[in-house]
DNA sequence: ATGCATGAGGG
DNA sequence: CCTCATGCATA
């Protein structure tokens, strides 16, 4: 019965989504990334350097997979055609066929790798050492680690808490618009796990019993979101949006439990399979050195790296989407 | 718990 | 194309 539970997104959006939002979000990008602890170096991304600095990383990579004494005779098992050509979700009603991205393209193979394979092993001795990897003896570490000039176009407009900015004012504690500092999120989400498994209830129970709750724009939700949630693994902006939710949801649980009333969840029968990407070791090694030097490459740059990798160019750029969306991620990513 | 992916919304 | 919130599949 009623099982066309179509959890598809139903999304908190609404609540987010202000039209003032990426004003919003845009400036505090610029100050989370200012307040990184990682030493991302992004120095030039200007220029006709970066290709020199994508021969570097690759060296670095194949280096990195030498010295590990893997035999560099892999074949990327990687990609298997997800479905490139089936559909088979019938969820989206439009469009069947997502985008056979770039890869059927045969008018590759020249001006893209030509820097890539040129000085890809004559530095491998040079070890730039982006990620704190090898160098040795080049003490170029830090030198050069920080140009951070990123910060131009923001008007501050930051309304977030910032609990630490306010040591100049009488003791008064958070005058921000919504009192949702770091700590508190932290304090929140570890309560909230430690009584949900007093409840018994699984990470994916929760998520689909956020249906139940009926709250207005509010449908269920992931084992992967929940899970994200207590392991504080969401942007800020996500957890405070999401924490009144989750709360609501908890003392509902518990009220219910006093009452030993407990509550049916819904499951509901899937639909198709879809395949998960794998990218393999090596790749990911010379992903993630190209991230060090040029977390945004351009597209051309991304199509170079596919090629060089033999890597779906939509597969290299959702990884860096991913990867600059990790370095947001709540924890350890903001001020502490 | 996480990796790769999708889709909405904004430019 | 990007960012963001989210989810499926999987280690």
């Amino acid at each position: 019965m009623m099982t066309m539970n179509g959890k598809q997104h139903f999304s908190v959006h609404p609540v987010l989504q202000e039209p003032k939002y990426s004003g919003l979000h845009a400036s505090s990008e610029g100050m989370r990334r200012v307040c990184l602890p990682a030493p991302q170096l992004q120095g030039n991304i200007f220029g006709g350097f970066d290709e020199s600095l994508l021969a570097r990383a690759e060296a670095l990579a194949a280096a990195d997979i030498v010295s590990h004494g893997k035999s560099h005779h892999f074949k990327p098992d990687v990609t298997y055609h997800t479905m490139s050509s089936v559909p088979c979700t019938s969820n989206s009603s439009t469009v069947p066929i997502s985008h056979p991205s770039t890869l059927t393209s045969h008018q590759h193979h020249h001006h893209l790798n030509q820097s890539l394979e040129g000085d890809l092993l004559d530095h491998i001795s040079s070890s730039l050492s982006v990620s704190g990897m090898g160098a040795p003896d080049s003490s170029m570490i830090t030198t050069h680690q920080h140009h951070l000039q990123t910060m131009g176009h923001l008007h501050q407009a930051m309304a977030m808490g910032h609990p630490h900015s306010l040591s100049v004012h009488n003791g008064m504690s958070c005058v921000n618009d919504v009192e949702s500092d770091p700590r508190e999120l932290e304090a929140f989400a570890e309560r909230f796990k430690q009584r949900r498994i007093k409840l018994g209830v699984t990470q994916a129970d929760v998520g689909s019993a956020l249906a139940n709750l009926k709250i207005p724009g509010v449908g269920s939700l992931s084992q992967s979101t929940i899970c994200r949630f207590e392991s504080l693994t969401l942007s800020h902006n996500n957890m405070i949006a999401l924490k009144p939710v989750l709360q609501a949801w908890l003392e509902e649980a518990e009220a219910a439990y006093r009452e030993k009333n407990s509550k049916p969840d819904l499951f509901n029968g899937n639909e198709r399979k879809r395949k998960r990407t794998s990218i393999a070791a090596p790749e990911k090694r010379s992903l993630e050195a190209y991230f060090a030097i040029q977390p945004r490459p351009s597209s051309e740059k991304i199509a170079a790296i596919a090629e060089k990798l033999d890597l779906k160019k939509n597969v290299v750029r959702v990884w860096f989407c991913n990867q600059r969306q990790k370095q947001k991620r709540m924890k350890y990513s903001a001020v502490h």
